[in-house]
DNA sequence: CATGACTATGAATATCATTCATATATTTTT
DNA sequence: AAAAATATATGAATGATATTCATAGTCATG
């Protein structure tokens, strides 16, 4: 009999076009969402996916389940906020502390999306920067940090967002868009534009540049657009996640290329105090984060 | 994590207002009931239910799931309806075979609905009497058959659909009134209105007054209508369904009383074919026929 | 053609829902 | 008032079944 568990599996196949993507997405192995597409098949006695080649491709029944899986998943995620309201525990404060400058561009709609679900929760963003934001937890001028730090604390939990690719950005006649991956040599003569934070702040300078002993010039901007402006007038090469450039790149204003043979990659988790995590709004916007994050950024792979 | 299978047994509490029926009505022991509703209280930290003495009701919380339940399992009902039409296996005929006269109260308007959920099957009443209805399926001749018959029959499977007590009608004036509960020996001077069919098909003449050597005077009409008015004008007594007549006595147009200390109950199936019940919409009439059966009819009770 | 990436499948395992047995609570009956 | 009947709750045992594990098959790519 169909379960929730399954339209939660078909979304995520219909998200990520793949079975194991599908199954990191979910929490489960590629062996149990591969076991529960045939359960659904045998069930209802039709193809629900199709192979093609490398990924695979969702048959017209499938499509139509997808359909109904947001619908009813979107209902349950509408009632579950209803709940919290009724038991009162739709007020409270969620103050956001954003390590990655780039998660702005995604944050913000979803802050305004959340802003209409829970009218009663004071919700900010915690502007300049935190040597160590999760002491800001502890200390209660935080209550969730958006970054790649995950190593266990007491009282913390992280919660992964995902996985995203960091590209070099350069102008489309620059030189070294004849090589398809750049290595950190590549960089010696560049002038890096970044954000305005520290060094070690850089995934490009702290893992691959610096273990290299390079260490090119340095500008700082505080915006992406910025940073891309200045890329494409040629002032400099940038490392920017491979969501945040889609765009320029489709239009040819910038140019992308891979860092490094396995490129190079960096997580993303939301952090809270453990008992702040299991607020409801707190669960709800972890949600809704991943959801919109899925849905709406190209070439973000699920974590743990 | 919620599941549907909580949401349909949420949905059953609420139509039964009981865990041992709602149990029932799901297909599963009363005690499989309580521990997913403390699981899905634990799950949430709320109360769902709330003890009213022999009863329960919902709480405010539970309302809502409830709510959300009856949208989420109409909205899949609807999608599997139209995975069978993608599929081609929305076509084909739906013959019924109706041995319950009264039941024709509730398989009107059903029938109604079913014709635009499945306009391209071929929906039909087969009328007159017949000796043998399952042989009629056996021979082609009737898809369906709804009635109180179950015993095992080889390629042939019975859908329970409910039990419910047949009441004795009088008129309001009857001498009989004063008793709570009648006899077969009550019935000995009485003239019984009953449908035109054979006395073995009489649940009251077969299983009480025939058992007790009674054989009262018989006198028949077709519609339910029709045997009511002959009770209310004193020309007879009947046993109907309470179900069919509830209406009549909340107005006292007749009175209803027990036949036998512990009631007389009939229960109620759909037969069919093996093969022809495994149509998608078989299956789903059968479903819909529980779901409106057990949301409008008064006293029934789950079977199996 | 070898290698890596993805998917399918049968068997083993683990999880967790369900049942069983029993206790508690409430209503009805005598 | 006590007893019987009815309804629900709960812990332990059971059983079902979803998930993982181990492995083989498929498809792309250099």
């Amino acid at each position: 009999m169909l379960e929730l568990r399954h339209l939660r599996t078909l979304a995520a196949l219909h998200e990520t076009g793949s079975v194991s993507r599908a199954a990191k997405r979910v929490h489960l192995t590629q062996s149990a969402v591969s076991h529960q597409i045939t359960a659904l098949q045998s069930h209802y006695g039709v193809p629900i996916i199709q192979r093609r080649g490398q990924s695979i491709e969702l048959t017209d029944v499938g499509k139509h389940l997808v359909v109904l899986a947001e619908k009813v998943l979107d209902e349950i995620q509408a009632t579950e906020r209803d709940l919290a309201k009724i038991s009162q525990q739709a007020s409270g404060s969620l103050r956001i502390v954003l390590e990655c400058h780039t998660c702005f561009d995604w944050l913000m709609p979803l802050m305004d999306e959340f802003r209409q679900h829970w009218p009663d929760v004071e919700l900010d963003l915690v502007s300049g920067f935190h040597s160590d934001p999760v002491k800001l937890l502890e200390e209660g001028g935080a209550d969730v940090v958006i970054g790649s730090d995950h190593k266990w604390q007491r009282g913390i939990v992280h919660h992964p967002l995902f996985r995203f690719e960091i590209l070099a950005v350069l102008a489309p006649e620059h030189p070294l868009r004849k090589k398809r991956i750049l290595h950190a040599a590549d960089f010696a003569d560049e002038t890096l534009i970044t954000y305005p934070v520290p060094e070690d702040r850089i995934d490009l300078i702290l893992n691959v540049l610096k273990p290299a002993g390079i260490h090119p010039q340095r500008r700082t901007a505080e915006l992406t657009v910025a940073i891309l402006q200045l890329v494409a007038s040629r002032r400099g090469v940038a490392a920017l996640p491979s969501w945040g450039i889609k765009n320029y790149v489709d239009h040819d204003y910038v140019i992308a290329r891979r860092i490094g043979a396995n490129g190079l990659w960096s997580d993303l988790y939301a952090s809270a105090l453990k008992e702040t995590a299991s607020r409801p709004y707190l669960r709800d916007f972890l949600a809704t984060a991943r959801n919109t994050c899925f849905a709406t950024l190209d070439g973000i792979i699920p974590l743990e």
